[in-house]
DNA sequence: CCTTGACCCTGTAGTTGCTACAGGGTGCAT
DNA sequence: ATGCACCCTGTAGCAACTACAGGGTCAAGG
């Protein structure tokens, strides 16, 4: 198939098929006498897999050692648990993050009583994290 | 003060310093006879403003607005509350996305029982979003 | 007086993961 | 033959910094 149609089964962007051959994520593909790209099954899932873990948060360099290990069934998987457990832990650790600032985003919006920007409490606890409750960052 | 002291008040990097002056969100300060930047109280307060709004997840643009308001004590406040919830409900919505990958990263890591990573149950469902329970991206 | 070291300057390029052109070529139908 | 959809390369842009390279300045110590 040709990379439009690679980008329609894939819910990739044409774009970012190409970007992906050229960081070396994915193998170049054979060319047509036009030097068009003609994409197969392994290009398919390979691809798919990619894109899977991007939505999963994976970073490119994480998905390079996936893909690698992946291309060497013989190995041990232990490599691709140690990334997906700190994957998970970032992802954990950001969810706190979050849950912190939006309690002290609630509580500094929660201030504002409407009225002149001078007197806004919002304006005034974004100056100084002094009227900030918890360590947001 | 000098830059690199009010770096060190704030907490902010030089570079950053310099990089939000080139945008605009810093006036230009005085420069002393050898160039140097010459910063004054006015200055450290405005570089706190940004640095707080920053950590509290507010992106530049957003500071744009609220510094202007900032600067124009005389107007409504409405429009600071508009941003902080806009951004609140941002950060919330950000948080159930994370709340989902988490949740589903933790059940293909679940899956994983050792060995070969021909095997691993974790590089299958990477490949393949049809081995998901949820609708994480 | 000279050197060392800490500081400061400008300008540019790199980071992450794409996305969006500009300026061209190809292939098929009418 | 002419339109149109599709493909190609190469480059630049996004956010919000960060990291140099290659220079200038200034106070203290030898
Ligand atoms: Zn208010
Ligand atoms: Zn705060
Ligand atoms: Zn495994
Ligand atoms: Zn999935």
């Amino acid at each position: 198939m040709k990379i439009g149609e690679l980008a329609r089964v894939t819910g990739a962007n044409i774009e970012t098929i190409r970007y992906y051959e050229r960081i070396g994520l994915l193998p170049e593909p054979h060319r047509t006498a036009a030097n068009y790209r003609r994409y197969g099954e392994a290009h398919r899932s390979r691809l798919a897999f990619v894109r899977h873990s991007r939505d999963l948060g994976f970073t490119i360099e994480e998905i390079r050692s996936l893909l690698d290990l992946s291309d060497h069934p013989e190995r041990d998987c232990g490599e691709a648990d140690r990334i997906a457990t700190s994957h998970l832990e970032q992802v954990e650790e950001k969810i706190a993050q979050l849950e912190l600032l939006r309690d002290e985003l609630a509580r500094i919006i929660g201030r504002c009583r409407g009225g002149l920007a001078g007197d806004c409490r919002v304006i005034e606890a974004l100056g100084d994290h002094k009227y900030c409750e918890g360590t947001h960052a």
